[in-house]
DNA sequence: TATTGTTATACTCTATAACTATA
DNA sequence: TATAGTTATAGAGTATAACAATA
């Protein structure tokens, strides 16, 4: 019975995760969108272009892996390759037109909170997002969860 | 500039959803459990027995899937078919010693807050709680985000 | 007729290892 | 030598469709 509210907050958390990998599906089944591909496009910002081992970086996943998926990306007018001028081994990544909107989007169908969210009092709202806002202001500062983004 | 609490707490959460799948994976890497494979023995309650359909439903996946997932988490011996007398055609799902084991092992390893969490202030973590406690509650009540188990 | 679980199929994701072209 | 990206391979996850057994 001894209380920690560190361990509750992040037990919450994680049925929140649950909550949301559904909602991660089902966005990226009506975009047509598998799973790592959602997670690529997501990750290459516009006007941020980044390259295969960066991008397998952020994916958590094999670099060769991140063939196959840019690829399937590329076949479908989302993303380019590019070269880079300084070192020819390197190839970029960067949205096209229609890769920015796609992305776009996704992202929006993601960020609509939940009607769960939505329907806390706004003083609860406030609460978490301060509390939220100084979880991760401790991940950017220290990053040991995960090499993730 | 409007402020948005509600969308804002949501767009924090998002990022601590990315460094969550960092864990998860490393958690599921360190004990040889495939991701799907790993959603299975979490879901499977000890002493709460899931047919093949409910574990498919709770997966998030078809029903054909299970088949494979359950096959290699069986081969393991982690878990096991049960026959059910009042309905030939299911196969009741339930884990063994090692399973329970294992679970726990796992579960325990993501149960463990992350030190971004445990850095905040006391009164932090249970303004996080509280607000999350809410969060939950709702999701209880309405299950509109996902159908997840 | 409808449902449970399985099989068959084709595609996507995954890590490992070997390869190429650069550096 | 080391690194960026690719290919080859084998195993795992995925949806769809068809099937056998049971309800």
């Amino acid at each position: 019975m001894a209380s920690d509210p560190a361990a509750e907050a992040w037990a919450l958390l994680s049925q929140v995760f649950m909550a949301n990998r559904a909602h991660f599906l089902r966005v990226g089944q009506q975009l047509d969108l598998h799973p790592m591909q959602f997670h690529a496009l997501r990750l290459l910002e516009p006007g941020a272009a980044k390259s295969m081992r960066e991008l397998a970086d952020s994916l958590i996943c094999d670099a060769s892996n991140v063939t196959g998926i840019v690829d399937r990306l590329e076949e479908r007018g989302l993303i380019e390759r590019r070269a880079v001028a300084h070192d020819r081994r390197v190839k970029l990544l960067a949205l096209t037109p229609a890769g920015e909107d796609l992305r776009e989007q996704a992202l929006s169908r993601m960020a609509e909170p939940p009607d769960q969210v939505r329907a806390l009092p706004l003083e609860d709202q406030r609460a978490l997002r301060d509390a939220l806002q100084r979880v991760v202001a401790q991940l950017e500062e220290t990053k040991p969860v995960g090499a993730a983004g």
